[in-house]
DNA sequence: ATATTTTTTTAGACAAATCTAAATACTATA
DNA sequence: TATAGTATTTAGATTTGTCTAAAAAAATAT
């Protein structure tokens, strides 16, 4: 029914994913080629490809998104890439920087047994270390209303439960500062001048962030 | 210094190393196409590039045999082959025939600090659920004396530590019979007429075995 | 609305890994 | 030793995924 796709193919299928949740509309061949560091006639050898196989509706000139059963691939991948980080990070005690290259070669290794074993043996978790909610094994996810934290009223307080960027800089970062996936946050002040913010950690460690740090931390209120 | 092989590039090589143990010192490429089912001229190019990458010493019509190198880097992909096998088995309740295809896909997964966690976190276990050794980081393994449990004398008893053939259709059968790594055998009796044994398990239950089965199971005495 | 710029697609080439069919080299035998 | 029979290699084709260069379509600016 599902047939295999190869590792190209799925990491195509992965990126239309990330990109149409992100923007929320069709995805065009530049922004694939850019997120994925290849060349946009090779984007457009490959979606053709995809189109064939059914996964994509994709339209010349028009851009991309993922048809039912695309999307329903994508979350499976997704699904086997966020299992796999919780398994390297609460198993194997990789730090959450560290994850993400090794969980993007296990992702592709695709079964079905291993995986539902893999879900029982880590405790069938909801979110992965960033935060990011893991697909169950129909495709369905488990979301959390959550704000920017450079969103966050005045005098407002919440739980840390993502981040947007999970770049390795990005998180090494974070642990410097102190701020982690659980954190409670309250926003203090805004500065006018460049949209910076002063925070206070746990209720005892006063922070300043910038906003470009605000713009990629979610927030439970 | 050691460079990158493809999964293709992989596979051959362990292949040679399975090939060469299992026998003699030369390989020929019937013997690897058989083994990877293949045609032998698909074997024939793939040799020329790994003698170009130095990993296997090939002189055209006289088969292969695994250079210095290419021994180290069959030594590593059979590691994390193990390595994964004792995972499946200990941490996510595989059975002993059901982890070679998965273990086959995840030892291509290349990253040493998977690989040095993982073996931490199983203990650094020195032998995988069939019985075989797991190569340390450089590359040794660490190896017990075996006798075939065909060739134990009558009224020796011995401990099983591996077998020889671990297709599905075997260790589905040695489980029905009750034998697994560990268990400790007797030799009671051999009949003639076609070879069988006759044999005591755990010091209680009389078995039954052909000389097939017999030659493909390995005792410490 | 026309011209210019940007984006996207096509055309043609290449490397990896495989295949079939044909040629060549070893081996065994009469 | 000549020859029939295997084993092995080469030649040429195919598939997948990529690339560069050039053409075509869409977007933008004048």
């Amino acid at each position: 029914m599902m047939k295999k796709l190869s590792k190209a193919e799925e990491n195509y299928l992965k990126t239309v994913y990330h990109l149409s949740e992100a923007g929320k509309k069709n995805v065009s061949t530049n922004e694939i080629a850019l997120a994925i560091n290849t060349k946009p006639a090779s984007v457009s050898d490959m979606l053709k490809k995809l189109s064939d196989k059914q996964v994509i509706s994709y339209i010349k000139y028009y851009g991309v998104s993922l048809s039912e059963l695309g999307s329903k691939m994508a979350l499976h991948i997704i699904r086997r890439h966020r299992l796999w980080e919780v398994f390297l990070v609460e198993k194997l005690n990789f730090s959450w920087d560290e994850v993400h290259e090794v969980a993007e070669e296990l992702e592709h290794v695709n079964a079905p047994l291993l995986i539902q074993r893999l879900d029982e043996f880590l405790g069938y978790p909801k979110f992965d270390p960033h935060g990011d909610p893991i697909p169950d094994e129909f495709g369905d996810l488990k979301t959390r209303p959550r704000v920017k934290l450079s969103d966050v009223p005045l005098g407002n307080a919440g739980k840390i439960v993502a981040v947007n960027d999970s770049s390795a800089a990005f998180l090494k970062y974070l642990d410097k500062v102190g701020i982690y996936i659980g954190a409670k946050i309250e926003a203090v002040d805004k500065i006018e001048f460049d949209g910076s913010q002063e925070l206070v950690l746990d209720n005892h460690k006063k922070i300043f962030i910038s906003k470009e740090v605000g713009a990629n931390i979610m927030v439970l209120l």
